[in-house]
DNA sequence: ATCGTTAGCTCAACTTACTTGAGCTATCAA
DNA sequence: TTGATAGCTCAAGTAAGTTGAGCTAACGAT
C-alpha cells in the first residue's frame, strides 16, 4: 500500500546509489544472467558506474559470479546472478481464524511455508499473529537472522471505512493509522502492507508467469474475487490502496445483471455445490470435483463463464495490459477449464495481431498463492528503483 | 504515450540534476509561491541544493521571485513562484477534418488558439497539420520563438492495430513505428503524443479541478467517451497505449445491457436529438437546448444516467480515485446535470466518511478542451520530476 | 599460425552536484 | 534590549558517476 501522499524526493548522491544497485539488480533478475556491459548499456550508466556497484552487490552477498561467457568477440563476459541466499523475504498472510507465513529466497524460491490457527479479531491480535510467525520464520533462517530483508502482510481489504461492508472475512478497521506504519512502528522493520490480489499479482512477478512483464491484470480467486493491477512495474494501488474491488462489478449473467463476486468466486462456488455443512473446500477437493466432471461444478463453471468473459474484456479495454493472470485459491484444473472457456472479446484493445503474451493466461494457484506474494512484494520492493517514496529502506 | 519498455535507467549527477529541477519546480507549482527552506524540507534536499537550483531557474527564467514573507520568526522567506512566460507549450489536436491549436503558458494559462481546416486522412496529412499549426503557434511567440519548450499532439486513439474498429472519426494506422517517435523525428523536436481523455485529464492537472491530486479520472466526452486515468501524477496509459477505452463497456440501461458509448456520448446525444441532416450540434447549442428543457435532451440525460451511473461505481472501484472528473464536448449546464443526477453507489470504497474531493465533479468543458490538454501534456512533462524514461529532453 | 580488430573490464584522474557547518541577518518574544 | 529562531549564503568537503588510457582475451581474416 502506497504512502497517502505518494511524494517525489530530490536525489543526491546516496539516493542515487541507491537507486543505481536497485537499476543494477532489476537488470540482472531480468536476464537471470548478465555482464557489466550489457548492464551498462541497458541502464544509461557507465560501465565503471556498473562495475562499482557489481562490488558492492557482491560484497554484500546479493549477487554471485555465474561464470564466462565466450560467444561474442573480446574478452569472455563475466556474468551475475541474483544470489537466491543473498537474503529472505517473510510473507505473512492475516486470516481472522489463522495466519499463514512464507519465507522466499531472493530469486522468489519458496524455502519455508507454516500455518498457525489463531484469531486475529482485534489490532493487537493481529501484531500478536504477525510476532508470532515471524518468529517461526527467523526461527527458520538458522545460518543468519539478519539476511531477513523485509515482511510483507497480506491483509484482506479494503483498508479504511468504505462503503464494502464486512463480510464475515473482513478484519477489524484500521481508521486511524494505516496498517503499514502501524505494523512497521511496533515491529521496528519496514513492513509492506497489501490486500491478498494486489500481494499475488507481484508474486507472479517475482516468480511466475508475469516474469518480465511491466503492465498486467491478477485476478485473484480468494474468499471473493480481487484484482491486482501492476502498471509500468508498479502496483496500481489506488489513492487510498482500495483499488482493483472488482467484485462489485455489475456483469450480465443469464440474462441479468449481477455482481461479478455474486457468481465468480470462490464463495459462490461453494454456495453453488449445495455444501449444507458449509465445511471449507479445499483446492485438493475442488480439482477432484472437477476430475469427476461433477455435474454441479461444471454447471457453476457454465454459469460463470460469461460474468468472468464480461470482465475480462472490462480490464482489456481499461487497463490495455500485457495479459490478465488468473489464479488463486482455485485449483489449476479449473482455472484452465475458465481460460479455456472464456470469450474474448473482438472489440477490445486487447485483440491485436501482434502478441508476445496470451490475453488470459494461468497463474500461481492454491491456498499459498497470495502469501507467497507478500514475501514476494518484498523481494519485488528491494530489486525495484525508485528515486521517489521512500518510506523505510528496506 | 509512454515508450514501449518504460525502463527506467540509472541516475547520475546530470540526471539527478534535472531531477532534482523538476522536483523544486514542481513544488512551486502546487504551492503556488514558495520559499527555499519550505521546498528542502518537502524534497528531502539541503537548503543548499535549492538554493543553487533555484538560482539556475530564476537565471533561466523559469521561476520570479514573488515577494518577502515575515509571518514566522527569523529571516522574511524569499518566495518564488513560476514565471508564465517561463516558456510556452502548444498543444495541437488532430481530427479527420481540422486542426486546433492551443498555446499555453508554464502557468497554463491560454495564450491563443487556432482552428484550420485541413484533411489529415494521411500519414503526411498529420505532419503537415502539425507543421501549418506550429507555424501558426510560433509566430505568435514574435517574442522568442525558443521559448516554445515543447509540442504536445492530441490524436483519436487508440493506436496500433486493435479490434476497436475506426468508426467514421479515426485516423490512419500507425503500425510500423509509434507517432510519438516518428514525428519526434520528423519534426525534430520533443513531442508528446496522447489520445483526447489523457490529454484532458492532464489539462486538468496543469489548470484545472485536478490542481494538487494525484490520482483520479477524467471521464471525456468526445465523439465517443473517453477515460483517462492518472495514477501518483503519472498516466495510466496501459502498455500500449491504449488503455482507457472505457466506451466498451457493458452496462445496464432499460433494463438491458448496452455500450456505453452507445448511450453516454455526444454522438448517442446527437443521434437521440434527431439529427437528420447530421449537422455538427456544438456546444453551444446544446446548452441553450438544455436551458430550454428541450424534451429530447431531458429524455436523453435520463436514459443516460444509468449507465453512467455504473460506469462511474466501475471506475471507483477498479481504480480508487480522489475523484472523477466528468469533462469534454459538452456544455457546464448538462454535465452539471449528469453530477447532479448520478446515483453514487453506496457499496464503493469511494463511499468513505472522510473526502476532500466530491465523487465526481466537472471539469474543463468545450470543444478546446482536448487542444487545451495537449499543450498540459507538456507543462506537466516539464514539470514532473523523473529519473527514468527519459525518450527526448523537454 | 599470426595479427589486427573487437569487446569487456580496470585504473586513475576528473567532474558534478549535493551536504555540512559556520556565519550573517531579520524578525519575534521575553 | 536581548536571546532565540529561522532563512539564507559561503566555502570546504564528500559521494558517486564519467572519462580516457590501458590491459587482456577471443574471434576472424590473411
Amino acid at each position: 500500500m502506497v504512502a497517502l501522499s505518494d511524494v517525489v524526493i530530490g536525489a543526491n548522491a546516496g539516493r542515487s546509489r541507491g537507486h543505481n544497485r536497485q537499476v543494477v539488480l532489476g537488470r540482472i533478475r531480468n536476464a537471470t544472467r548478465i555482464g557489466r556491459a550489457e548492464i551498462a548499456r541497458a541502464s544509461g550508466l557507465s560501465t565503471q558506474a556498473v562495475s562499482n556497484i557489481i562490488a558492492d552487490l557482491l560484497n554484500d552477498g546479493l549477487i554471485v559470479e555465474q561464470g564466462h561467457r565466450a560467444a561474442t568477440r573480446g574478452v569472455p563476459v563475466v556474468q551475475y546472478s541474483l544470489n537466491p541466499d543473498g537474503g529472505y523475504a517473510a510473507g505473512i498472510e492475516i486470516r481472522p481464524d489463522a495466519v499463514f507465513g512464507a519465507l522466499l529466497d531472493l530469486c522468489g524460491a519458496s524455502i519455508a511455508q507454516e500455518r498457525l490457527q489463531v484469531s486475529t479479531t482485534s489490532r493487537q491480535g493481529v501484531l500478536r499473529a504477525i510476532q508470532q510467525m515471524q518468529a517461526k520464520m527467523t526461527e527458520r533462517l538458522d545460518c543468519d537472522p539478519k539476511r531477513l530483508i523485509g515482511l510483507g502482510v497480506v491483509m484482506p481489504g479494503p483498508f479504511g471505512r468504505t462503503g464494502i461492508k464486512g463480510c464475515a472475512s473482513e478484519l477489524p478497521i484500521w481508521d486511524d493509522t494505516s496498517p503499514e506504519e502501524w505494523l512497521s512502528g511496533k515491529l521496528d522493520r519496514a513492513v509492506l502492507v497489501e490486500n491478498d490480489a494486489n500481494a499475488a499479482a507481484i508474486g507472479e512477478r517475482v516468480s511466475g508467469v508475469a516474469q518480465g512483464l511491466n503492465s498486467y491484470a491478477f485476478l485473484y480467486f480468494g474468499s471473493g474475487l480481487g484484482l491486482g493491477v501492476v502498471h509500468n512495474g508498479r502496483l496500481m494501488t489506488g489513492a487510498f490502496g482500495n483499488a482493483g474491488e472488482i467484485g462489485t462489478l455489475q456483469v450480465p449473467c443469464d440474462g441479468q445483471l449481477i455482481m461479478l463476486e455474486d457468481v465468480v468466486s470462490r464463495r459462490a462456488l461453494v454456495d453453488a455445490l449445495g455444501n449444507a455443512e458449509s465445511m471449507p473446500v479445499d483446492v485438493e477437493h475442488l480439482s477432484q470435483l472437477y476430475e469427476a466432471r461433477d455435474p454441479l461444478l461444471m454447471a457453476w463453471l457454465n454459469r460463470a463463464i460469461a460474468p468472468l468473459s464480461a470482465a475480462v474484456s472490462t480490464l482489456e479495454n481499461l487497463f490495455d495490459p500485457q495479459t490478465i493472470i488468473l489464479g488463486g485459491a482455485m485449483p489449476d484444473n479449473v482455472l484452465d477449464h475458465l481460460i479455456g472457456s472464456v470469450r474474448l472479446a473482438k472489440r477490445s484493445v486487447s485483440n491485436r495481431q501482434i502478441r508476445n503474451e496470451p490475453r488470459l493466461k494461468r497463474g500461481a494457484s492454491g491456498r499459498m498463492t497470495a502469501t507467497l506474494g507478500a514475501a514476494a512484494l518484498v523481494v519485488n520492493h528491494a530489486l525495484t528503483p525508485k528515486i521517489a517514496p521512500q518510506s523505510k529502506e528496506i
